[in-house]
DNA sequence: ATTATTATTGAGAATCTATTGCAATAATAA
DNA sequence: TTATTATTGCAATAGATTCTCAATAATAAT
């Protein structure tokens, strides 16, 4: 099932109806697997002359969540950033303190952390979100400082 | 050093100026260990009768970030939420979908995911931020479902 | 196909959060 | 004590999101 299909299926089964509007918007977000925000996808379908409104955008959004199509991934600049889920690996990201760089990565060891803690807490985990703070490589090259080496660090590179 | 030598010192060496209307702010926020929002803080001080304007204590929060007072936590209900960090030991948030209690953990685990991408980038990173989603045993309950078993869990309960 | 029902749309108004301009005040240094 | 200027409170503003409402259109029923 692509992304369309998926949503076809969410639609019925809520009980909604579905509408091109909805679907071009789908479509848009699944062109590429960048991060975007209501405005960027508003101004994308605007230059396409598939233009729709921004009340329709922000309507809409919910949906795809509840749909399991995207999902949230950082608050930045005043508003919510997010990303297309459906065929896009799950991953965590890194954010560049200087240059404002997001950059993902994936990491298993996340799960044994989620299992650690259902397990002690009895709780149900279904999900989590791992964003990690620092300079990449050319930020700390531009202010002439290289990665500070811990004592508890690994001299090898891999 | 407490909370509000440290922000004397800052402003000291950031030529900035002290004044009772901060310290009155940092003192609210170190009262207790809970998360906060401009808004709750507001009106904390409002009841207390030492009102404080909305514009200085949003003209105040970057600066307890800014001095390693306090930090972001998440963004909920269209607004940040904050915590104290000073003399609060570093820990992750697990939030319960279904009643949207936040529960605090510790786990030294992340340290090592931040030494892998750290080495395997040559990237520095000063800092995390992990948040589980899931269900928390009453919710679990309420429902009449128990937590989903793994295959993978172990069976004894630590 | 036609009709009835009602979810959805777009435009703008309203709301909410956060920032900013400005005159008065007050913290620091001289 | 005086001079300098950062800070304050208030109100105005900006920006993001939600809401109102009339027109439209997706679905189900006939
Ligand atoms: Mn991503
Ligand atoms: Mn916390
Ligand atoms: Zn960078
Ligand atoms: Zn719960």
């Amino acid at each position: 099932m692509n992304e369309i299909e998926v949503f076809r299926k969410y639609v019925k089964e809520s009980g909604l109806r579905n509408t091109p509007e909805r679907e071009v918007i789908i479509e848009e977000i699944f062109l590429t697997h960048d991060h975007f925000d209501v405005d960027t996808l508003y101004l994308c379908l605007k230059n396409k002359k598939c233009s729709i409104s921004k009340a329709s955008i922000y309507r809409t959004i919910p949906l795809l969540i509840e749909s399991g199509l995207i999902k949230e991934v950082f608050f930045e600049d005043g508003h919510m950033h997010y990303e297309h889920v459906l065929g896009h690996e799950h991953h965590c990201h890194f954010r560049c303190l200087g240059c404002g760089r997001i950059i993902e990565f994936k990491q298993d060891e996340v799960m044994d952390i989620e299992k650690k803690f259902s397990r002690s807490h009895g709780f149900e985990v279904t999900g989590h979100k791992l964003e990690l703070f620092g300079y990449c490589r050319e930020c700390l090259k531009k202010q002439g400082k290289d990665r500070k080496i811990s004592t508890t660090d690994r001299v090898d590179i891999d």
